[in-house]
DNA sequence: GTGAAAGCGCTAACAC
DNA sequence: GTGTTAGCGCTTTCAC
């Protein structure tokens, strides 16, 4: 009825449990009749270690949590995806997930809460402020992700390789006034990517307007339009893809098509860039090897949690779509 | 350096192990004075309860698993933020996710595997037979999502009415003949849904055309749309938004839009239904309660694995938003 | 190479 | 009410 232990199959096989336990975790250690023997009834008996005990006498539960300001949002659902499947194919280890609803309060007891059942935790793009962060984590291993924080690691994209690209690629097509929906004032990301864009444009000579921050949704790309419009712009870039098409739906209600009136270019390329009538152009983030990263380092750190603290930035890459177009087309079709 | 164990906090204020393990998990049968006292000092020394090791002892983990086919499928992020919200608030359990990519090959052992570290799991939209998902289960509690099978507990959604409602729908507005994709053969929501609208199609003396399975997704709606557009059907119901989505962008290519020139509805009322342009008439699921009863059922089985399996069925609803219209609508437009 | 024994941190009878 | 004693199933010295 109950599953058999490691020493019912030592008992059914003439052995002790310890030697059940070898032949398992230390193979070489056993001699090759006797493991041959265990793992065989071991197999017929249907034994399967129980992780629990294991977790309780070598301090390690081989699992590991996420956290993750929103599911839903396709830029995590993708992160959590890579994470989920590296994590059990390199490290042999389960994933807890946690959603924090965008309630920062809340967010530290769920990374305390978190942090009692895991080896370590991956925070995506944690909103609490340092202290709340390295208070609830305690000496729990831990890499943030889009979030750099001083003493843990973290791996972060670099959004401006990719963004000088679309910059260029918007002027290529004549584009010399273009408006920046922001995204969240609280957010790492937005706070780069604008830093980035603001830099390229004064660079290249190119008028930014930028439009302020805006919640990282469609409504926040929607409620944008308005000022997109007054600033004259010929191009915009959105926050990220879910802005993007805010803002698209939003100047179709007011009558201007994309691209034939007006470029716009996402960012993240998620599910939702790639289906969007336009498709978006969008800056696509290296989600394997974020996730590869992240499960990497977090994996280093538990071994090791005295090492030095590391963080790693991928770079992006820019994927023109049909969101984006040359303003000559414009004139010709309009 | 070390967190604080149960004994240690114990030896602090002079009393044994097993008074402070009562302080907290049945703190009736302690005084007053000395679980106060207990409790102070616990905080005071930062002691956190060991989860493994509470399990190992009570023979439950507090965890349950989510195993989904697809993450990044909007229908199933719902999902998982759902269930995993109500898991932690309604039953203080944790949720340890996996995706099996929809590969069903590797279904059978994920399961298995998932089920060695939960106390019960909910199994969405699963793809193997219903003889490895017994057998992969073995005694672990389970509730099914989306795909009931003789002894084990599901909840499901009952798309009937709401179907029936959007069909009503389409025939006001003066579709009377109407395409349908089908979504994935082995889909049992795909194989129900058809049903429901066949069964309806009969009835009110709509023609309904049939036009096979698909992927349920962007691209198996893009293909369908030759399809669609040699049926001469004014309206078409897709699978699920993704679909939608699909067909609708396919359209699009073809010369032809929507809701102007033909109307569809999708399925599931997911964030790519809400941000699409137009946005999509579909079928919600109610969400909510789909979780709730899922990890509710859960609960039960777990206290009680011997209890006559239950399934419950769940309503959904039409939501109509613009992607349908007035066949005349058209006409006047057109 | 293998066994015996101790212990991971907690809970659950059972005494007092 | 509270302490004592045994484990939960596994790993891991330490002997042999």
């Amino acid at each position: 009825m109950k599953r058999p232990t490691l020493s019912a199959v030592g008992a059914a096989c003439g052995v002790s449990a310890a030697t059940v336990s070898r032949s398992f975790s230390r193979p070489e250690l056993i001699s090759d009749a006797v493991r041959e023997r265990v793992l065989a009834t071991a197999a017929q008996m249907g034994y399967r270690p129980n992780k629990l005990a294991r977790g309780l006498a070598t301090g390690r539960s081989g699992r590991i949590g996420l956290l993750m300001p929103d599911v839903v949002n396709p830029f995590f659902a993708e992160l959590l995806r890579v994470v989920q499947h590296v994590a059990s194919s390199d490290a042999d280890c389960s994933v807890l997930i946690v959603d924090s609803d965008e309630r920062p309060a809340n967010e530290a007891d769920l990374i305390a809460g978190l942090c009692d059942e895991v080896d370590g935790v991956i925070l995506a793009s944690p909103r609490a402020s340092a202290r709340a962060l390295r208070e609830a984590l305690g000496p729990t291993p831990c890499v943030l992700i889009n979030r750099p924080v001083t003493g843990i690691d973290a791996v972060t994209c670099a959004y401006n390789g990719a963004l000088v690209e679309a910059g260029a690629h918007l002027l290529a097509s004549g584009h010399h006034r273009i408006a920046m929906v922001r995204g969240p004032a609280a957010s790492w990301a937005a706070t780069r990517r604008a830093a980035a864009l603001t830099r390229w444009a004064e660079r290249a000579g190119v008028t930014l307007i930028d439009l302020g921050p805006a919640p990282a949704t469609f409504d926040g790309g929607l409620q944008s339009v308005a000022a997109i419009n007054a600033s004259h712009a010929t191009a915009v870039f959105a926050y990220d893809d879910m802005v993007a098409c805010g803002v698209i739906a939003g100047l179709h209600e007011s009558g201007r098509e994309v691209p034939r009136d007006i470029s716009v270019v996402g960012c993240d390329d998620t599910l939702v860039a790639q289906i969007l009538t336009p498709a978006l152009t969008t800056i696509r983030p290296p989600y394997a090897e974020i996730g590869q990263a992240a499960v990497t380092l977090l994996g280093e750190r538990i071994a090791e949690p005295q090492r030095a603290t590391t963080s790693v930035a991928l770079p992006c890459s820019l994927v023109v779509r049909e969101s984006t177009t040359a303003i000559t087309a414009r004139r010709r079709t309009g």
